[in-house]
This record gives C-alpha cells, structure tokens and sequence, in this order.
RNA sequence: UGGGGUAUAGCCAAGUCGGUAAGGCACAGGACUUUGACUCCUGCAUUCCCUGGUUCGAGUCCAGGUACCCCAGCCA
C-alpha cells in the first residue's frame, strides 16, 4: 500500500464487525458479499458506494462478491439494464467472476421453500383485495386486523397457492402471506405478503411463472442459498431486518446471512433517486441517461470521470449510518487528483481573441516543442505550431487591468507557453461597438522557447494556438445540474426540484480553437486544456464536428481574486 | 401518539479497555511556479445535540430530554 492510499485507509463499522467475524471464525473466517440491483433503472454514483463498498469488502478479506439481480418484478424489470448495469460495474473495475446470479434462478427453490411454509402453517393464501389488506394493516399506532383467511387449512392453502401458480385466478385476487403477527409494532411483521400473482412474462423464465416473490421473502434466502456471509444495504432496509431473519429461520438453509444497513449517498446540487432521475429524462430536462450532468455512472463516464477517481471517492466518502450529503467538491477534487496525474496537456483557446504578432514574418510557421505532461517525466514533449496570427483567450487580455492582472494589456510583456515573450503595442476595436477586434503584438526573438535569456521577469504566462493551424470545435461546459445544494429545497409549496434546476447547468461555446494534435483524441479520454481544465472529446462528435465536454476546470484563484473585487 | 435509526468543525468522518478530539474536502494565509494549476508549508472543534449524574479523569459509562431520518406497495 502506498502513502497516498494509507492516508484513505479508514476503518468503518462494517470492516470492525467483519474483523470480529473473522477473528472469531465466524463463517469459518470467509466473506461472501453481493451487489444486488434491480435490473429496472440505470446505476448512479450512490449505487458506485455500494459497489465499492461490497467488492471492496470482498477484495480486502479475500472473499468473493457476487452479482445478483434482484429480478422478482418482471413489469419494471428489463435485459437492457442488466446489460448497462453489467457494463457499468465492470466499467468501475470490478469483477463479479462466475458470480454472476439472478433471483429469478432461485425461483423453483423459493417456491418450495412457499409450500414447506404453508406446510409448516406459516404462510397462508389471503383473498382479500389489495386495499382491504391495506386497511386491515393497521397505522403505525394501532395494531391490524387478521385477515379472516388467516386460519385456513394447510390443505386449502396448498390447493389455493397451486392454482395461483397454475394460473387459475385473476391478479389482485389472492396473495400469499407470511403468519406473523398482525399486531407487531412493526408494520413488516404484520402478515407481509410474500407471493403475488403477476400474469406477465418475465424477462429471464419467459411465461412460467405468473406468481412472483416479493423482495423480503426472497432477498433472504437468495443470500443464504449463495452463502453471502454479510448482507449489506442501505438504511430504509432496517425495519426489513427481522423479516429477513425471521424468513430465515422458519426455512433453515443452515446459513444465515446477517444483514447490515449503512447510510446510502446523497451527492449536493444533484439527485440520486430513480424516480427524480427518470423525471429528468423524460421530462427532456437532460439528453438522456447519460448525459454528462447526470449523476449516473452512464453519465459520469461520459463527462470523463474516471472510475478510479470514483473510487477513491468511494474510500474517502466513509461508510457510516448517518444521513448525510457529501460535498460535490469532494468528488471534484478526487477527478482533478486523478487527471493531474494522467491527463495530457494541450492547449485550447474557448473564446478565441486574435492577436496579430506584427514583427513576426508572415507566412512562417515554426514548430515549438511542449511538454506533454510537466508533472510526469516519462511523458514525452510534441511540437507545435506557431505564426504570426494566433489566438488566446478573450479573457486573457485586458485593456485596462486592474493591479495584479498578470496577463496580456497594452504596454505589457507576456509570455505565450513554450513561444515567446510578446508585447500588446495595439488595439483594434469595432468602431460602432467597442468590440475588440483584434490585438496587436510585438514578440521578442530571443525568447524563444519562453525564456528570458537576460533573466527578467514575466509574470504571466497565457495558451495559445496558431490561427491558421487549429481545429474547430465544440466545447460543452457543465455546472451543477441544480442551483441548490439540496435541490429539493423548494421556493413555494406547489414547486418541484426541478424548479431548481441550474439554468446554466450546460454551456455551450462554439468556434474554439484547439490545438491541432487533438484531431486524433479518442472519445472519452482525457486532456488537460492548459490554465482550464480537463476535457474529452464526445461521442457526438462526427467527422465534420468535434465536440468536447469539460470534465471539471481547474481550480482557479484568480477568478476568486477578480470576483472580490 | 407505535416501532426502528442517527447526532463529533461549513461538508464527510475516525475515535477498541473511560486517559485528555485522527484524516480528507472546503476555506484562509504564505512559499514555489513557463499552467494564477500542481506541489509544499501554516492556520482552522478548550470541545463532541442538551441537562444532570458516576469518576482523579467522560465524545466514550448512567439517567432524562431535544432534533432529524425511515416504516402503513400485491415496489426494491
């Protein structure tokens, strides 16, 4: 382990309770965890803090992680996310090896499992309809009703459960549940259903089925028939735990899991649950799934995180059981971390301003070399071109600057990285507007490289790209998806989050100038855009137009210091 | 007014047997700088939700409060 991952290493709750396990042979000292998603929604980067979390678990104790969909309700459920889902998991560099499973493989077993239940007298088929069953539940303070089907006999509620399976009855008109009690102060222990008839094909056992499990009866035994050691999920599963043990030791599988519960992520200035997420797409708020402002691992990848940033975060984040919402800076900062590292440099000018280099020969182009990476040795320089015309950035000049503007004003020298020390000597202006049109320059030739072969001192060193030797592109600039922190922090009562979604969340800037060496950049991989940030080409991008996402920018002082003023 | 949880800095979060508050992000200074980036220094909780109690000693133990989150799907 390095310094650097030391520093990350903190311990939390569940690697204490897995140590105590391990020291105590529990399980004979083996860890077995799973990621069990739902295959009826794209993952998000809460859903990455679990996967870290569980294939992370898995790693460190050199246990095993399995794959699991959680596939018991066929109508929401789709193979097009078991695909993405897949995808995205591995994407984040995890593999599940031959772990990958499917609840709906237990099905066969979850239903003798049922029978032995209703043999047992502990589950019973209820023929009351969806809304009585609702009404004789209870409310937290008072206790429920029993079902008046609740003291069938063993015989009938075979017979009954067999011809749900058969498909003799209409959905809603029989269910079976587990015998609990219906007066626990626990809503999930009074008669949970366990069983509903479902007349829809399902996406992995076709028609076989028109009866499915519900998630507490078979999230359970589906861990126990694995040999999952530590079931872990998120909070709102706490209540579900006596369920779950209770499930488990009415079946006896001569293994029982123990599940624990952590706090799920909260991320500032954007949404994690599915439905916001789904009302955002539909609602044509964002591209799609993976439009690089979504929080989804789609998404992210797509902006140009990269999944060892993610997982640092992951580290970095904690995994404890209080309700929280991390700072998006956190994340921002483990992406930046990540990019300096590896992102190689070039130059890109975003609101391109001309600059007439007058004592330059026209028509010459020299080759200057650059350094492809100053933080990394091993990475190599390139050559590139310059010329009498160039461009830089608009806001890297100025008039009439204030005291500690370091950059391009008339009368100043200022070096352009890896050319020359120039000197702004004039203006030209739309005479109607005041626009500035273009700069005017002198450079001095013993500069060449950027140095100053006298030693004096130039402060400012600005990008540039040679006007007649750049490529045109579009570069998309993205922001918080939502001005608020807690984007469901509304104005007045009738608003929605998406009242809060951030007007400048997507920025888009056509006609930037970039560095020629980026015709060939591949989709997704990163560059730092000197003195900007990091940007990857996207995949919108055709032959005629080159498209580039920012990533994140760069951390920017003088942007602090000029806003104060 | 039932049950289950959680409270340590602006945001996360560690804190085993009670021994005198880790770390990261953010922020603020400074150094360095051919990226106002990076890197490097420095600062940032006399106090752990509150009130009592036990103790030589309490974030940790006890008692009583308070605040917030979750639960009444034939969703997961």
């Amino acid at each position: 382990m390095t310094e650097k991952e030391r520093v990350v290493d903190s311990s939390n709750f569940i690697r204490n309770i897995i140590e105590e396990d391990i020291s105590s042979n529990k399980n004979d000292g083996k860890v077995v965890t799973r990621f069990p998603p739902e295959p009826n929604g794209y993952l998000h980067i809460g859903h990455a803090k679990s996967i870290c979390l569980n294939f992370g678990l898995a790693q460190r104790y050199n246990g095993k992680c399995h794959l699991r969909f959680d596939d018991t309700n066929p109508e929401t459920e789709k193979v097009e996310y078991i695909e993405a889902i897949k995808e995205d998991v591995k994407w984040l560099g995890f593999d599940w090896g031959d772990n990958l499973f499917y609840a709906s493989d237990y099905f066969d077993k979850l239903y003798e499992l049922a029978i032995d239940l209703i043999k047992q007298g502990k589950a019973y088929v209820c023929s009351l309809e969806a809304d009585q069953i609702r009404e004789t539940r209870g409310t937290l303070t008072e206790p429920g009703i029993e079902s008046p089907y609740r003291y069938r006999s063993v015989e009938e509620n075979l017979e009954l459960f067999e011809r749900m399976r058969q498909g003799e009855f209409p959905e809603g008109s029989h269910v079976l549940r587990a015998k609990i009690d219906m007066a626990s102060p626990n809503m999930n222990m009074r008669d949970p259903v366990i069983y509903r008839i479902k007349k829809v094909s399902h996406h992995r056992t076709g028609d076989k089925w028109c009866i499915y499990p519900m998630y507490d009866y078979t999230h359970c035994i589906s861990d126990a028939l694995e040999g999952i050691t530590h079931s872990i999920c998120t909070l709102e599963f706490e209540d579900h735990r006596p369920l779950y043990d209770w499930v488990l030791e009415q079946v006896d599988l001569g293994c029982h899991p123990q599940q624990i519960e952590f706090a799920r992520l909260n991320l500032s200035y954007t949404v994690m649950s599915k439905r916001k997420l789904l009302r955002l797409v539909e609602g044509g708020y964002v591209s799609g799934w993976d439009d690089p402002r979504m929080p989804t691992i789609a998404g992210i990848r797509r902006r140009g995180y990269t999944p060892e940033a993610i997982r640092d975060f992951c580290e970095r984040i904690g995994v404890a059981k209080n309700n929280s919402i991390v700072d998006i800076a956190l994340l921002e900062h483990c992406v930046r971390e990540d990019l300096n590292q590896k992102a190689p440099r070039v130059m890109g000018v975003l609101e391109p301003l001309k600059v007439v280099i007058e004592n330059y020969p026209e028509g010459q182009v020299e080759m200057v070399e650059a350094l492809n990476n100053p933080n990394d040795p091993d990475s190599g320089t390139r050559m590139v071109p310059f010329s009498r015309e160039i461009y830089i950035e608009r806001d890297d000049f100025m008039e009439d600057p204030p005291k500690k503007f370091h950059r391009m004003s008339p009368g100043k020298e200022v070096r352009l990285r890896y050319a020359y020390i120039v000197e702004c000597t004039k203006v030209v202006k739309d005479e109607q507007t005041g626009e500035i049109l273009e700069v005017h320059c002198t450079y001095d030739p013993e500069t060449r490289g950027g140095a100053a072969p006298d030693g004096r001192k130039v402060r400012g060193t600005i990008h540039w790209v040679s006007a007649a030797d750049c490529i045109d592109a579009e570069v998309r600039l993205y922001n918080n998806l939502f001005t608020k922190e807690n984007p469901d922090e509304v104005e007045d009562e009738e608003g929605t989050f998406l009242d809060n979604i951030n007007p400048e969340s997507l920025v888009v800037l056509k006609g930037c100038k970039l560095e020629k060496s980026l015709l060939e950049a591949e989709i997704g991989k990163a560059y730092q855009f000197e003195r900007q940030g990091y940007f990857c080409k996207d995949k919108d991008s055709t032959e005629e137009r080159t498209v580039f996402n920012r990533i994140v920018p760069l951390k920017d002082s003088w942007a602090k210091i000029a806003s104060n003023k």
